[in-house]
DNA sequence: CGATTGAATACTGTTTACAATTCTACGGGA
DNA sequence: TCCCGTAGAATTGTAAACAGTATTCAATCG
């Protein structure tokens, strides 16, 4: 057996790297809600046949990022105010017990120390008024908080909510009605620095209690 | 434009369907974790072309069922203690977070009622040595727990690591090792019922505490 | 006798071809 | 003008063919 200088060559699949640039064409709108994916025109932007792809769509809608009628087509995911106030149950479930984890069972301290560090960068996006680092540091506080927690699981369902999510913010960012707010963020740090789980659970439960901050546009 | 008296027939895709059924052999152990799933044996078997099986598996290999290595094959994931470890995680923050949202949001009367005539059906499989029956109805009951929460991406979350749980119970179920606790839940339900939040959290947060019914199989 | 090389085999990854369905646009008729 | 109905095009769903990689096993060499 030869010695362990050498790493392994780790060969992503052709459909998982299609479904990364899918991931992230929805995530930035390019690939805008309700717009049909077109197999043959995107396959050949991206440089494969058809199977592929295909591989790479399937994955995708069991995400739920893509919506699948059959005959018809695949088309990105409307989400419904209904949807968008689920996310948000989804992601105050798992990021209220990654709060938890990290203090009952991590490194509070460290992790506090990084999360300061994300939410000043918040904090810059908001003075600028640049409204993309605004959602894109957004979505990184919140990620960074769930990766600290050192679930895999955790961490795989948070990013599929976290799409969703920069794709509620991106229709949001239409009609102006965002809202961002940094000071909570830096609360949050510092709950968690001081150990104090009741009070993050309480700070993320609010600051992600969807109805606290959408005047719901009736439908 | 017609009247709403039809409803509309909802064709699934040949993809879905596969996945549907590999979920159901991979849970039931008769894809054993490890086991490399042929591709032209299988798609045979389901009498459909390599293409449509092969989406399907993607689909499952999304999910954290399957493992693809490329060229190789894909083979159905083996879950090392870490990982059950990391499945009683994810359980945890979902089912705290829906008994939460079924007491403040839902109708905590209604679930429990739901809820304890579940745990009567595994007090039963109990007292049967019914184990098959037993490893059914606990999770059933906390399935239905997470679906009476009403929230569409807190179950399909769940779903995927109730099956992850069903593998990890089948492995335990030849060495012995199972812990059921029908009273368990007869107290969650009952916490419920009662609307008693923080009780109901602390019992599924024992409940689920893996440590806590896992004499470790030192790695 | 053990290790190694190489051919044959089996299997996966991808492309291409075919079948079936849906969409589109044009034309006829009331 | 409006409403069908139909022919053609476009698109999806499926199967088959092709290409490349890994595995197996026997033969060869040290």
């Amino acid at each position: 057996m030869s010695e362990n200088r050498v790493q392994m060559v780790v060969q992503e699949s052709t459909p998982t790297l299609i479904a990364r640039q899918l991931r992230r064409l929805i995530g930035q709108g390019q690939l805008a809600p309700g717009e049909r994916l077109n197999e043959v025109e995107l396959s050949q932007d991206f440089g494969v046949s058809r199977g592929p792809f295909r591989e790479a769509v399937q994955r995708l809608t069991q995400q739920g990022l893509l919506v699948s009628i059959r005959n018809k087509g695949v088309f990105v995911v409307e989400l419904t105010p209904e949807d968008v106030r689920d996310v948000y149950i989804g992601r105050t479930a798992l990021e209220r017990y990654a709060a938890e984890l990290i203090i009952e069972r991590g490194s509070p301290a460290e992790a506090g120390e990084k999360l300061l560090e994300a939410a000043d960068e918040m904090e810059l996006a908001g003075k600028q008024d640049d409204l993309d680092a605004l959602v894109e540091s957004d979505i990184t506080f919140h990620s960074l908080l769930v990766s600290l927690a050192n679930s895999p699981r955790l961490r795989q369902m948070h990013s599929t909510l976290m799409i969703e999510t920069r794709m509620s913010m991106t229709l949001e960012a239409q009609s102006g009605t965002q809202i961002f707010r940094a000071e909570d963020h830096r609360d949050i740090a510092r709950a968690i620095s001081d150990k104090d789980r009741s009070r993050a659970d309480q700070l993320l439960a609010e600051h992600l209690d969807y109805s606290d901050f959408m005047i719901d546009s009736a439908s």
